[in-house]
DNA sequence: CATTTGAGATACCGAAGGTATTTGGGACTT
DNA sequence: AAGTCCCAAATACCTTCGGTATCTCAAATG
């Protein structure tokens, strides 16, 4: 490897933190990283850390925005292609599965959002845009399904998108805690709001 | 206060301390409260604690499960009285913006079980069971105001009842980080699933 | 009354987030 | 090219907190 510059040297530094405390606290979890860890395992110290994130707080909430923008933008890319309708539900199941499903992804979202409503007005207020963000993803898709679809939705697609995300976020807290919980919860909920749309909106 | 024996002063010790821990879990949640404080605030050291407690999550889990008990008795008790179809309805969304619009009681009960399923598995099936008390409570409540209404539940009610919780889980940690987030997704999506059972079961 | 016992106090340990200080090498000046 | 400056990163250290080891003193026991 080449000499670097100095920001191209501090860059390199910050992504490899980066990607190291982006698998820690999904394997882990906020509480149980340390920033030591972090640290050693990218193969630097604590003041590396401290040089590129400001708090623990910070570099969590960065590994946490960037996992939310890819996962919001997977299921945009799965969901808006083609395909008939059981493929999209399908394909929707899958990506819920695979996402509501991880234990390390459900656990930390939900720590540090506690942590952050708990600690500090400021970093709640961001945490609480960041479920906006899943909202309005949630709520494109509503509307975008019922367009395609031909048919009304039973209750607003925002309220409905809203709720749609609260059961994500609980199915998902409660199967990292009890995993013999039945996964099916969750299509089976759409499932049922599907009907009611078909049998209420057309 | 007269002469105490020793397994009543002990007694007494111990419940102060857990009224007190109670107290400060539920404004401070797990993490934040320290078993210093907790000592300090009951007028003892920290070795009365662990005299009376094993471990910190020993006691935060009793003082969940006392909580949740008592909760649970409400509801029951509170719905099982008598009343109209509609004022059951309203004594349930009472009941439920009462307790998961409890930012404290939402975030120790949420914070605990991650904090359980990250650490330990013994602790982690102690929380579940929780859920699964939960879940039963629910499941009764539904079971039997089916039957009142004599109409059928478009799911099997232990399904209904699971999602259910999922939902209030979610949407009581959401309100809690967001709180402008609106406080009737529960009674609305009970409203809806009553709805249906409607249209479906009759 | 002497002895034992154990609830609760005290002292201490290690881990972890955070801060203050130091250092060494790239970057700018002359 | 040499000297200086600057700042990313390292190191040392602080405080807090869960947990453990030890001590103490009053109730229990004979």
């Amino acid at each position: 490897m080449a000499r670097l510059t100095r920001a191209e040297s501090q860059a390199r530094t910050r992504e490899l933190l980066l990607a190291t405390a982006r698998r820690l606290f999904l394997r882990d979890g906020y509480h149980a990283t340390t920033l030591e860890k972090v640290a050693e395992a990218a193969g630097f110290s604590k003041g590396a850390v401290y040089s590129n994130f400001g708090t623990k707080d910070e570099l969590c909430q960065t590994v946490i925005e960037a996992v939310r923008a890819e996962q919001v933008q997977a299921i945009m890319d799965a969901f808006l292609g083609e395909g008939s309708d059981a493929d999209r539900l399908a394909v929707f199941a899958e990506w819920a599965e695979h996402t509501i499903g991880d234990p390390g992804w459900t656990l930390l979202e939900a720590e540090f959002a506690i942590h952050a409503a708990r600690r500090d007005p400021g970093l709640r207020d961001r945490v609480a845009e960041g479920g906006r963000k899943w909202v309005g993803a949630l709520r494109f898709l509503l509307e975008e399904e019922a367009r395609r679809r031909g048919l009304a939705l039973p209750m607003p697609a925002g309220e409905l998108a809203d709720a749609l995300l609260s059961l994500g976020v609980g199915l998902g807290l409660r199967r990292a805690v009890d995993p013999a919980l039945s996964p099916h919860a969750l299509p089976g909920m759409i499932g049922l709001l599907l009907e009611m749309a078909d049998a209420d909106g057309r």
